[in-house]
RNA sequence: GCGGUUGUAGCUCAGUGGUUAGAGUGCCUGACUGUGACUCAGGAUGUCGGGGGUUCAAGUCCCCUCAGCCGCCCCA
């Protein structure tokens, strides 16, 4: 094998590829066409953005101590000596243009949604990829608790739509910039004599950012941590309202959630409102879809302060857990496999073929002058749901041979009946 | 980035340091003159992940490396 695909990257094949079904690109296509769907009866547009941006955008927006910026991050100088960096995430290149185009419909909240690779350098495994790709949402320009809730019901509905089951919303608040600069201080006053006698690398990383101390599977540190009051308990009255009424919103889509107050997030550009979609059947520690709300981001990045909401799913993730649970997923079927039975019939198999090609109708015929049995074996294989037969008898009489695979029954009928048969 | 584990035919996998590396399945051809799947007969296929080393001899032992998987970190 002379070249195989770089570390962590995955081919997106029209077979399925052996031990990876979730690869095939017909589920690829189903996942976003029915996201596209959905999310454009909500009045989401579609945006694209570059695959690569100047890294201080993701370190502006992302935060420098974040892992993303200082550990993922795939990132390189370009002959211009520009420092530039694959993206990491979809929400900050999405920001930069939405600040740089002025697309901003007036007096109208903007909602855009995209699919987008996103690249992290870490160690791969399953559902963790180094060139990964997300479906999107933003809402910019809201601050109504409505807001979260209309991006969360999305990445539910969405999730449904494909046909899901057992999701689960992880829901939090992480507060103001203000809550959490206080709340810190209490979980590392909580802490102080756990890092007493640890490294000071670790002390550092803890001091860098408490709240991230909150999802830790470390025992000896969930034991320091226990006694911690909740997060949600150090809110501010105006976050706490807020939280209220998303929760509130929430119930009234009937979108079932569960408060989870470790939730807190890698990102430092989230303000309030944090959650993540998980499934058992993915595994405990992937998640499927994380967001929130960013209030400040976009101010981070030298615009306005405006308040938005946005969620980023993985497709990958997506897709193995519906494999995991055994969700079948739509193969796109061939209407017909032509058959030539004989050298005669050869020509008007390949005109009926482009007739039926002009009416919508996606056929195959052979290609290599294969003899009849053989031709019947390409049909077979080719996922045809019908063979149709011309030969010497069917040109004499005007008619067609059907034979229906799966099932082997054959019937003869006028060529003119054709059309209406298949489009039955 | 850290720890563990795996890598042999298209696929699933056997293979005590000792001829020319096997099985099942799949694939190709034929029996089949107008019919795929079933049956029967025949056939092709490997850089044993890659590189180096030890040895009379390496798929097998040692080192390095690449890749997958599991756990950690983190997240999609």
């Amino acid at each position: 094998m002379p070249y195989q695909r770089p570390r962590g990257t995955n081919d997106i094949t029209p077979a399925p590829r052996p031990n990876e079904p979730a690869f095939e690109v017909h589920k690829w296509q189903h996942a976003e066409r029915t996201f596209q769907g959905l999310v454009e009866r909500y009045g989401y547009q579609e945006i694209r953005t570059p695959m690569f941006e100047d890294i201080e955008l993701f370190i502006r927006s992302s935060g420098e101590t974040s892992d993303i910026v200082t550990k993922e991050m795939y990132d390189f100088y370009d002959k211009g000596e520009r420092h530039v960096a694959l993206k990491p995430e979809g929400t900050a290149p999405v920001m930069r243009s939405y600040l740089e185009n002025k697309f901003a419909a007036p007096g109208l909240p903007t909602r855009l949604w995209y699919f987008s690779h996103s690249f992290r350098y870490g160690r791969p495994g399953k559902g963790r990829y180094r060139q990964l790709h997300q479906l999107g949402l933003e809402l910019i320009g809201s601050s109504s608790p409505r807001a979260d809730a209309e991006i969360i019901t999305l990445a539910y509905r969405y999730f449904s739509a494909m046909g899901m089951t057992g999701q689960k919303v992880l829901l939090n608040s992480i507060g103001k910039p203000a809550d959490r600069i206080l709340f810190g201080a209490v979980i590392l006053k909580h802490t102080e004599s756990y890092f007493a006698d640890r490294d000071p690398a670790e002390r550092a990383k803890a001091e860098a950012n408490p709240l991230r101390l909150l999802d830790t599977k470390d025992p000896g540190l969930r034991e320091a941590l226990a006694g911690l009051p909740s997060i949600l308990k150090h809110l501010s009255p105006e976050s706490l309202a807020h939280f209220e009424s998303v929760k509130a919103a929430l119930d009234e889509e009937e979108i079932p959630y569960q408060i989870s107050d470790d939730v807190v997030r890698g990102l430092d550009y989230y303000t309030d409102t944090v959650f993540e979609v998980v499934n058992e059947s993915l595994g405990e520690n992937l998640s499927l879809a994380g967001g929130g709300r960013y209030d400040h981001l976009i101010g981070q990045i030298g615009g306005p302060a405006t308040p938005s909401v946005g969620v980023g799913i993985g497709v990958e993730r997506l897709l193995l857990t519906l494999e995991s649970l055994g969700i079948a997923q739509p193969v796109p079927p061939l209407d017909a496999f032509l058959v030539a039975a004989t050298e005669e019939a050869k020509p008007p198999v390949r005109k009926l073929a482009n007739h039926l090609r002009e009416q919508g109708f996606k056929v195959l015929l052979d290609l290599d002058d294969k003899k009849l049995g053989a031709q019947f074996k390409s049909a077979d294989r080719s996922g045809a749901k019908v063979a149709l037969v011309l030969g010497d008898d069917e040109l004499a009489a005007g008619t067609i041979t059907v034979k229906t695979l799966a099932t082997g029954e054959q019937i003869s009928i006028p060529q003119a009946d054709l059309a209406a048969y298949l489009a039955r």
